[in-house]
DNA sequence: CCCCAGGCTTTTC
DNA sequence: GAAAAGCATGGG
């Protein structure tokens, strides 16, 4: 039996802009439901719609968890408290009209608050590849190793799975796993080893949520495994740790910092060094406490609007 | 067969 | 140390 709440937020938010622009890849709709996506968090089915440009509407299943509780998550999921007004520096949309006129209408867009494992082992699996193949291995991924669910919405079946456990994945056969990962058995072999780091203690996700942590130590922590660059550090830090600071460049990134800001017009490939270079530059011209949050809404709008792109 | 995709690792100078 | 080459895989 599900229940509602209704989300009403202090700015508009768009639900799909922030479900589907690459920072998670686990949301779905439900079939012949176009407005409904759904997802297992914490263990916890979640359907949710898009009602108002600042309400939404969340459903919960009340046998698995409670209203306060689901209003809880969802603050945090969507970092309801974060007010997006400073995300961009006073002078930006004086400085750059043009891309503020392309990119006004994505500021709508919310970064995430997600699990850290599973960003981790989700941008992993997002190395030199497309969109939808990322989207396609996470879900192979969750459906081979994470564990089955149905729930009933509307008379109508939902299969979910909900995302692995680190000791799934630690244990996972090489082999088996690498059928989930495209085939790549480096990045399948990288997977296991990282989980397991983080169930022998070696890795400690908790430590790392302290935010004063310095951004680099972070970094260079996140870098000890193997697979995992500046690059995917950032995104873990962003995405799963909640460091709105962190400032993922990928060659989308690049693009943009060349074409929109006279940034590292350079074509050469991305270097650490030329990757510690944007990063600091790019910090020069957007709020550096924000500079992932704004990152990444710059990073949407480029796919969308320049590249035609489709995130899923 | 080319290039591209939300890069990373190893080799070489 | 830092730059260059090598690596891995599917899709257009």
């Amino acid at each position: 039996m599900f229940n509602r709440i209704v989300i009403n937020c202090l700015s508009d938010i768009s639900i799909e802009g922030s479900l589907f622009s690459g920072q998670t890849f686990r949301w779905r709709l439900i079939e012949e439901m176009p407005e409904y996506f759904v997802n297992i968090i914490n263990s916890i089915p979640i359907i949710i719609r898009q009602l108002k440009m600042d309400i939404f509407e969340a459903y919960y299943e009340t046998e698995t968890t409670t209203e306060s509780e689901l209003s809880e998550l969802i603050t945090t999921y969507f970092q309801l408290e974060l007010s997006p007004d400073n995300i961009f520096p006073e002078m930006f949309s004086r400085h750059y009209p043009e891309v503020w006129q392309k990119m006004k209408n994505y500021l709508t867009l919310r970064v995430l608050r997600q699990d850290p494992f599973e960003t981790l082992i989700t941008f992993m699996c997002a190395q030199g590849i497309g969109m939808q193949i990322i989207r396609r291995q996470v879900e192979t991924i969750s459906r081979i190793y994470g564990k089955e669910r149905s729930v009933f919405f509307n008379g109508r079946e939902v299969t979910l799975f909900s995302f692995p456990t680190v000791s799934a994945l630690a244990e996972a056969d090489p082999e088996k796993l690498s059928r989930c990962t495209n085939n790549n058995r480096t990045r399948a072999r990288n997977i296991i080893t990282a989980a397991g780091s983080i169930s022998q203690g070696k890795l400690d996700f908790k430590k790392l949520q302290d935010k004063s942590i310095p951004l680099e130590e972070l970094r260079n922590e996140l870098c000890k495994l193997g697979g995992i660059g500046f690059k995917i550090a950032d995104c873990i830090a962003l995405f799963g740790l909640g460091r709105m600071d962190a400032f993922p460049i990928d060659t989308h990134v690049k693009q943009y910092l060349g074409k929109w800001f006279g940034i590292g017009a350079d074509p050469g490939s991305l270097t650490p060094a030329t990757y510690l270079k944007l990063d600091a530059e790019a910090r020069t011209i957007m709020n550096p406490c924000f500079a992932g949050y704004a990152g990444h809404i710059l990073f949407h709008c480029w796919r969308c609007e320049e590249k035609r792109l489709r995130t899923c």
